[in-house]
DNA sequence: TATGAATGAGCATTCATTCAT
DNA sequence: CATGAATGAATGCTCATTCAT
């Protein structure tokens, strides 16, 4: 007997389209207000669904806010290139790569902001709802040592990983310090200036540790 | 003896301590959990004060916000060193400039959090808590822009301001990110390390102007 | 069997007796004590019910008022005799509607003393609550003038009406101020003989219209 | 030793000034939103003193309404005609008399607004306010009294004095129904034509008593 | 005589949550 | 699966009043 993924019934379906209907008004509910900000009575209200069903899909507020950053952590990595799929000189992939970064940046910025804000926002009240978040940093953070381990050029495969390493935490410091530019001071911020400037040093740090490379 | 700036009364004194007292406590709950988050009951019990003087030295919830961000942002700024007070090589007073920066993030991390927090959770809701906000990070972008401006060689005044713009904006990115590397990945996240990469890219870029205005 | 108008469940038929209780309760506060002297914890204590169900009833305070005041403006109109359903002399008919006016004014004050407590607090605070209660009062004129419109002799039937209405207002002066000297005055003040001054006034004003009309 | 009434010092006539201008400020407002509605705060802003003033001239908010019904009670008084002071026929007697009043209502409408809204509100909570208010009545009661016994021609003094006593009530509650016609429905109400039949009516009782009287 | 600062009880209202239907 | 009614704790804020100066 297999586990056969039947499909939903007509009154499953609708219960997960509440679901879903819930989910997006709060998210843009907490990503604008934060958690503190968002009652259910304004998600009840955004979502049109009577706040009895909001609780009958959801435990409470604090899984509620689970729920959100759960898809929003899962929605931001989809968003992101695979390093498998760049090809090119090293140049090429880190330039293809940044760009993508730069775009969603753009385009989806309410994903960022909700990460950041809630991070912010409850770190000593609660930090069950900071996992997920941790769980999709540390993937990007991953995916792009992979992608510098793959253009440097080090014998030593352990000192390699933690250049690679270090360049990609600093990576994710310029795109998160980049959003808060770009969200803060948005008329006197380049946001593709700054990227553009990040591809430089990051195109310089590699010719750097050839050079080195090349010295042994 | 003219009656000039007359020294307070006791009672007077009083007054200003209580509002200290009020504002000391605003700023750490607000730092921590947000606008939203941080109850008038909260503030009460953490200064000690009844909520009644709560409201006699400030008008509402919203105007004690404001002072507290005041009062942050200014601190924050006589955190920073002054880029007049810098010497020596230019490698030499970027890094000055950068232990200072990373050494004020590591030991009074509440005020960068608090402005974070603020202007992430407020944007859409009352900007005029974001003005002094905005005020403040203007003044430390044109500090780092006179430093970088005071180490590039360009002959041209214009495109020299232009440059040193855009590495003050990186540097307040790197700055920003570095923060909430700390913040969210304080196991996995060296600060030091990335403002030793931000230096190392910095100088790079200013090799790299020094060689092209000697090219010209 | 087709489902119109379909009985209230017991939920429903529980929630409708609480907004009564809710509305009781306030009407009696603020009848006594006015708007302002009535505390949304007062209607709580009278009625029972938690604060929060009153707010689930009615939207806020000043919509609580409204409803209070429309429910008694309905039923001081209900109180008072049809003028259809008057027979007899044009004397008989006056006592009777007068007989009918002083018996409600003294078993059911509470309702006269409302609607003047409450349209000389909140004249200049919000004149919303003042329309249900002009509508009641237009109708009451309005009602008086036909009764004594049937009662006059006067050929033109333009003069007639007019005279009508301000024998009208004119009763419903005496009744608005009898009920001010029975309330701030009870000892001193009969209430019985002053309608009864107020019927002979207006049987001398009918006879000496018949008597002006019969010159004609 | 006479009790020379020794002039104010500057001092003394600046607390006087200081005490009018809190009692003309809740005077305004207690007429306006009622004793409930009226806060000290309210009335410190209105009088532009300090609330530490309103409680040095007055020893709570319940003293302060007190005076301002006893002054407001005065002036109304001073407002009225003296009944000697009347002369003429007694047609000519009360049509002066009622002008006069109706005047007044017109022009010093707060007076009667404030005393009608106090007395009304207060009723049960507190009827100390409620004594210089009846006192007043009572004042004017008798003074219409006095009018009307003038003008009756019972040879019985005890029967005159009762019926004066009954048309002085019945013009008492003409006057107050009057004022709040006047205030609730202005636009439709004309104060001048009630007085001009409330006259008729006195009149023809006054006809009617010398009519019965000489038959006697 | 006057007053600015303070106080805590009380205010109207919103909150997250429950539950009978 | 869904929902409207209910609940009482907590919210931001105003209140009448006190008191040192």
């Amino acid at each position: 007997m297999t586990d056969v993924a039947r499909s939903p019934t007509r009154r499953e379906a609708l219960g997960i389209e509440s679901r879903q209907r819930i989910l997006a008004a709060a998210t843009a509910l907490m990503a604008e207000r934060g958690y503190a900000g968002t009652s259910i009575a304004a998600v009840k209200k955004k979502s049109g669904l009577p706040s009895g069903s909001i609780y009958w899909h959801f435990e409470n507020k604090e899984a509620l806010l689970l729920s959100v950053i759960e898809q929003a952590a899962a929605r931001w990595i989809e968003a992101l290139p695979d390093t498998e799929s760049l090809t090119g000189l090293p140049e090429e992939r880190i330039q293809t790569f940044l760009n993508a970064a730069a775009q969603a940046l753009e385009e989806r910025p309410e994903f960022i902001r909700l990460i950041l804000l809630i991070s912010l926002e409850r770190r000593d009240v609660d930090s069950t709802s900071l996992v997920p978040i941790r769980r999709a940093r540390t993937l990007v953070r991953e995916r792009l040592t992979t992608l510098f381990g793959g253009l440097l050029s080090s014998p030593d495969p352990k000192s390699k990983d933690s250049v690679a390493r270090r360049f990609a935490d600093f990576a994710l410091m310029v795109a998160d310090g980049a959003f808060i530019a770009h969200h803060l001071d948005r008329e006197t911020t380049d946001l593709r200036a700054a990227f553009d400037l990040m591809r430089t040093a990051l195109t310089v740090f590699l010719d750097e540790n050839a050079a080195a490379a090349s010295d042994v």
